[in-house]
DNA sequence: CGGGGTGTTGAGTCCACTCAACCCTGGTGG
DNA sequence: CCACCAGGGTTGAGTGGACTCAACACCCCG
């Protein structure tokens, strides 16, 4: 086992990013009256470490994007089961579930002190209305959503708990790497716990796998520290991402 | 075990519904020049049983709305290893995964004859520019499509074999009457393999946990018909429907 | 110093899996 | 007409991977 350094806090938003950037000017603006048409409120909310963002059942209000911080989403059954169904880091959007219907199915918690920008939704609506391009990434933003929750699902459908484990870390990395990150060495913002709810497994299944990917040398697990020593065997083992057409 | 009453093909169609519906006119009628000004092409087109509708890492040409039939949409991992990720119905829109990347992430393939209005994408968003209400509704499509990935994200993540089957049939019961057909007396499209796919379950488990909820005559199960006898007691094994604001 | 939150590890259990046999049905061709 | 076969479904016996339960280590904080 490594000395288990510092957890120093990683601020995760060097390259900072908004799904909406261009569009969206700080309500400061808009009580100086200064709004220029082509833009819709926003408002910055401070969330500290795990307080709700919105929780499964609320109407829908606003969708948030994360500025810096990062938050899980999960949905929770009657018996008080937990399904984690996704990470948000900076530049994510979190509440597009609720679009549909217009109350949320999941609840979403911060991982961390974090820091999202409010957009109320019927303005935006309105705004996508006049702006078609803004409406066009919209979409795309909801699309890629619908193709995560693909991803997730073929994970707990198909996957080993191994696999699930080496899968999350490398999409894990992917996503700091998009960031402006290190994706070899990170820090993981989410208990054992939070990943097992994720990945369908006990927190111990997930800590065993942690351990024996580290006593191979493939990783170094220290706590939530993680450095990744062999990539190449981490994707052999992930091996199985989604093909496309099959040759049966 | 019951005796197995002729498969007669039940029509899927007895509500027609489009989630398109006022906006769309068959091709015939832009080949005769009579194509109003906010409404997009349509094509019909018919797709046999096995066919494919589209394959994963196909570029986005058009999406899908179901007309008659059904199909299931599945991602396939390297190795061969499928997981089946939704059953479409009439009025269920296919191809909404692509939006973002430009590629289709799923393969979907019909499970009878079929037939789907083809909506050519980039003519459709095009429309949706200049049709609020549209591109409105598109949105929620494309939410529902999330909030369905949950829902089947929680099952694999927490549920056993039964609870798994047992949602399934209360999940597609459900869906059967907004289309208008029996609740309570139904014919499955697919086979064990394609359930148990889409349930992270190998078809042998399927085919034991209807034969268990048969013998305990909550269901009659012949082959690809059921009956629901005992629609409290399934709900009761289901039980488990996702909750709202949590009391811990 | 005690206590709660988090993480690791061990021992034993059980549920879903694997492998296999068998049945039924529908289609095809001699 | 019947023989044959392939696809789909059921059931049984045995296995194994993830779970349960439990003990313990570590760290931060009051």
């Amino acid at each position: 086992m490594l000395s288990v350094p510092k957890a120093r806090p990683i601020p995760l938003l060097a390259r900072p990013m908004c799904a909406f950037e261009g569009y969206c000017r700080p309500v400061a603006a808009q009580r100086k009256e200064i709004l220029e048409p082509g833009t819709f409120v926003c408002a910055r909310r401070l969330v500290k470490h795990g307080e709700l963002l919105f929780c499964a059942g609320d109407d829908l209000h606003s969708i948030y994007t994360v500025k810096a911080g990062s938050f899980k989403s999960s949905v929770t059954l009657e018996d008080g089961r937990e399904q984690v169904t996704g990470f948000y880091l900076p530049g994510d959007v979190a509440g597009l579930d609720a679009v549909g219907s217009r109350r949320h199915v999941s609840t979403v918690t911060a991982l961390e002190h974090s820091d999202v920008c409010t957009v109320e939704y019927s303005a935006f609506e309105e705004e996508c209305g006049r702006n078609t391009d803004l409406a066009r990434r919209f979409s795309r933003l909801m699309s890629n959503e619908i193709a995560a929750g693909q991803g997730l699902i073929s994970l707990l459908g198909l996957m080993s708990a191994e696999e699930r484990v080496v899968t999350f870390l490398l999409g894990f990395s992917t996503r700091l790497l998009a960031l402006g990150y290190s994706p070899s060495e990170f820090h993981l913002r989410m208990t054992r716990e939070d990943i097992g709810d994720y990945l369908g497994l006990k927190l111990e299944t997930v800590s065993r796998a942690l351990s024996g990917l580290h006593d191979r040398g493939i990783l170094a697990v220290a706590g939530r520290e993680i450095a990744i020593r062999d990539l190449e065997e981490l994707k052999r083992l992930s091996g199985n991402t989604p093909a496309g057409r099959r040759t049966r």
